[in-house]
DNA sequence: TTATGTGAACGCATTCACAGCC
DNA sequence: GGCTGTGAATGCGTTCACATAA
């Protein structure tokens, strides 16, 4: 098999893909110090890993280097780029104007990566109307009949706790079949549906069981 | 063995640390609808994953229940809640007056699960000295001389990526041993310092690649 | 010689299945 | 009878080791 080959045959593991994510961060780095050649191993020191999984892991979706000599940065960077579907612009609608919402906004690289977000929504009388970027915030109510119209690829759930399930139905309801929750709750939705939650208080949980169950 | 054997013989996977943080959230809220006893079957369900999974989740620490009849909720609540390390009060220090350091303080329950913000940082002159809910912003400078006086345990990273590795080992050298990074970037660190790094980048990306190889 | 690509071996997390206890 | 606790079996991600190509 030759280089480009694409479409994983077999299902990938996250954690494969969370390591093509990392993989891409520190070919655009290497991209701007005009770095012209990587090798498996260099990219393996730079994730923690080793340079058996970057191959194995790249492995996966084809051939993209040459022995004896590495990857080429910008022909892998554009082949990771494909791979993870980077290639194209995802619309994103954002439901709760609060401060995750404003954190994600202004997250850098966001919108460089391909994730524009073209819509926000609350429910609060008061945040509705209000600017937000070059936004305004919108009724919730209003999201069932702008989703189909507007193409939202990916909604994004930014509410507390007990509205998170709702909200899922709205956007399930209103044809969204990508989510991402950032409520520190586990949402239900049909199995069609791609649903991936970032629930912070888990992360600092397994802070502090790693703490408590250090060896001293 | 009885109930309320403690100190993991064995490493825990991360996977197993994740589910017990999910199974207490489950737990806090049979609690407050007064429910007296669960079945390791309830727990797998609102987890999304099998009873089986939860039975040897828990049997690392312990035997919790009793047979033919489940867990105590409240017993179980305490358990997890001493295995996960969150019967004391963690000090926090954030690095960083940004974005995410205020939807971290604003975090639903992050004070109540015992991670205290006590301290936070920044380097922007503009920053120092205002006020930040109860807490003054202080110039970065002062980390090193605070963090023995003050305890801190646990260091946030909520700066750009570009100052992530200064300010990790800022926070290495005033003798913080536990790391949280929201920095979009690996960061280095000797090998009894412990780092979580939450990027969301690498979320949304993953979440890109299941919706650009979903079947169709 | 150097570094990739990959089948095979390995180790660990998940699942199974059932003995043990309420 | 119902549900836990756990050794054994399974499956899957990681690591190894080497054939292959530049």
């Amino acid at each position: 098999m030759n280089s480009q080959a694409r479409g994983p045959v077999k299902r990938i593991a996250d954690s494969t893909v969370r390591r093509l994510s990392l993989y891409l961060s520190f070919l655009e780095e290497l991209n701007g110090s005009g770095t012209a050649t990587v090798s498996s191993d260099v990219l393996a020191r730079l994730g923690g890993t080793t340079s058996a999984q970057v191959r194995k892991d790249l492995s996966f979706f084809g051939s993209f280097g040459k022995r004896g000599l590495g990857y080429s940065v910008l022909e892998l960077t554009a082949s990771l780029r494909d791979i993870l579907g980077l290639g194209r612009q995802w619309k994103v609608c954002v439901v709760g104007a609060g401060k995750i919402g404003v954190a994600l906004a202004r997250y850098p690289g966001f919108t460089y990566k391909g994730f524009n977000i073209v819509a926000v929504y609350d429910t609060d009388i008061q945040k509705i109307g209000s600017q937000w970027d070059a936004l305004t915030v919108r009724d919730v109510a209003r999201l069932p009949e702008d989703a189909i119209p507007e193409g939202f690829d990916i909604g994004v759930i930014a509410v507390p706790a007990e509205a998170a399930q709702g909200v899922a139905d709205l956007l399930v309801a209103s044809g969204i079949t990508a989510i991402m929750n950032f409520a520190p709750v586990q949402i239900a939705v049909p199995a069609d549906v791609i649903v991936r939650t970032v629930n912070m208080a888990l992360e600092f949980e397994g802070l502090s069981f790693a703490l408590a169950n250090r060896a001293k």
